[in-house]
DNA sequence: CTGTTAGCGCGTTCAC
DNA sequence: GTGAACGCGCTAACAG
């Protein structure tokens, strides 16, 4: 067995080798000048020993760990899961490696994990921040001169790079369109919570997308009744959305007549609330949710969604952070990538229509 | 700036607090005794600095480098997205870090994913085997003295610890279910490619717990004539399963009163095939697929399936990795946890029933 | 309790 | 071309 056996080092393949640890480190490492006839016997010796280089010593003399900290909400995310596959693909193809954290959206895990991977001297972070409303942490990775692209979401008046999706354009966009049809009761229903389980101010929102999403949600049901709009917040999980969601349709005549998901386990929770209340869609409540998520194309009907391109956010962050690596400039380019609405008839005409 | 500025090391925080290099480490380190007036003076020191461990230089010493590696075929697929999570909350919570690398289910990459892993010195890893044939590299790891625990799928003939779904059997379970209503012609769609593109041997199907599944299906039809159980192969996205699912349909008479699907984008694409022949399930055709998506419980009729217990499997793998490493026990157990089949209404009585 | 010294495995000067 | 010697940041022996 060779279960407690040092693994071969530089210096075990010279001695076989019957050079210097030098020479052979010239030819393991592939730099220098090396005559053919020792580079062989040193590479031959390397193979029968099975050497394999210790890429923890390479990194401390080197300075580079050739590994990017990807920090995300909560991997089991389809959204952030296919985002992290994208991430991966590009980092590897430039020879990163990709140590994962979650932060399961709690501010104290993201600071805990973000110290790890500075420890770690990773060479460049990728990282969804939990609270958009603190950002000492970020400020830490950036003093530690470590690049940093900020993905989903953004942290207040932070001049870091970041790359995230049109929220409160798509948003406002899909609230008038929701207007146009009609619609004078939306609700708007979130994962975020509060102190008060009420919404009552933006700033309460630390999620920077959904601030946004909101505040493009508001915006565009202005010129109406102060009681058209609603945010409901705390909707954690199928489950909870669901709840929520059967007490608001509850109200009856005063229950909103379109709601809007701000995720797709969220809308999941919608949907089947609408049904188990016997409330059809879109006659009675039109829907639409973030994520083109697999049930809404086959649901009954098909629902409309806002598509987020998860799988271009996760190349261009993974860009963005390789370019300023590579540069060494720390440019704080905001890049923006446009959702898509997909209409499949689950939005419907409105009372005013 | 702070930008080149080497980071502050454990000289720096003892010449800063006036002790030695060896006493500042104590304190910094957290081993060894140290007077409580002198602790907290390097420890002030540290914080005035900003000083923060180098984990790399103290995996060298140590050995030890708190680092677990995962690979796996696709992080976007949500079982395995659900299993990572469930494995990184075990070993975060025991202080380990994950290094996640997918494989796209090719072998080529899951060798260089490996490769590239134990280069960086993780003190255990956890795989999910692309090909159970080919099991070289993973005696690589054991030879390497690092822990290994396969998941989902194990390779053949090699004694490592792993942890799996009972396919095999819950697979010969829901076809004898199936034979039981009265089906005589039953299809397995699988993403597992062959050279010829057709089904002919258990041996061409290298994913082990795909061939598992086979077995049990075969196994579970051995009394029928030669003609009733059918795999087709190469079901690889929901589009590709539906194109080739819509060309068994088309045999009319001949065709399939059932249909199993090996993962449930497999079976996303059998529903969509189904609906759009206009085939009514489960009067016509009875549908029953793995894992327990979302969209299965929404759709019309409810899917019947077969839930796999992603995050246990997951959390086990992890427990299990972690107590080889604690006890440096080279113990092989094999750990097999049951699926839940969970009827939905997808299937119906055929023709012999 | 504290300071001195010696490595860990590798890259990188310098001489030869 | 090649080899000897040093340093990265830290832990771990060993003395005092």
């Amino acid at each position: 067995m060779a279960e407690s056996m040092r693994p071969p080092s530089v210096s075990d393949v010279a001695r076989r080798a019957g050079v210097s640890k030098a020479t052979a480190a010239r030819v393991l490492g592939g730099y220098g000048r090396v005559s053919a006839a020792i580079h062989a016997a040193v590479s031959a010796a390397a193979a029968e020993i099975g050497y394999r280089p210790n890429e923890l010593a390479r990194s401390m003399t080197t300075g580079r760990s050739d590994t990017i900290g990807i920090v995300v909400g909560d991997i089991a995310n389809p959204f952030f899961a296919v985002a992290v596959h994208a991430m991966s693909q590009v980092l590897r193809a430039e020879g990163f490696g990709v140590l994962l954290a979650n932060s399961a959206e709690s501010l104290a895990e993201e600071k805990a994990a973000i110290d790890t991977l500075l420890g770690r001297r990773v060479d460049g972070m990728i990282v969804s921040p939990a609270d958009m409303r603190e950002s000492s942490h970020l400020r830490a990775i950036m003093d530690s001169g470590v690049p940093l692209v900020q993905f989903d979401r953004c942290a207040a008046g932070l001049a870091v790079a970041g790359v995230t999706a049109d929220d409160r354009d798509v948003a406002a966009e899909v609230t008038q369109m929701l207007i146009r049809r009609g619609h004078r009761r939306i609700a708007y229903f979130t994962a975020c919570e509060t102190d008060s389980g009420r919404f009552s101010d933006l700033e309460e929102i630390g999620t920077g997308s959904v601030r946004e999403r909101i505040a493009g949600f508001l915006t565009a049901g202005e010129g109406l009744e102060d009681t058209a709009l609603e945010v409901v917040v705390g909707a954690v999980g199928a489950e909870r959305a669901q709840s929520l969601a059967t007490e608001v349709l509850a109200r009856g005549a005063e229950a909103p007549t379109a709601m809007i998901a701000s995720d797709s386990t969220i809308g999941l929770g919608l949907y089947t609330a609408a049904r188990a209340a016997g409330i059809a869609i879109p006659q009675a409540l039109s829907l639409v949710t973030f994520h083109d998520a697999d049930w809404t194309a086959i649901a009954h009907p098909g629902i409309t969604v806002i598509s987020q391109p998860a799988r271009r956010l996760g190349e261009e962050a993974a860009r963005m952070l390789i370019r300023q690596i590579q540069t060494g400039d720390g440019t704080c380019a905001h890049h923006v990538v446009p959702c898509r609405i997909i209409s499949r008839g689950s939005v419907g005409d409105g009372p005013v229509s």
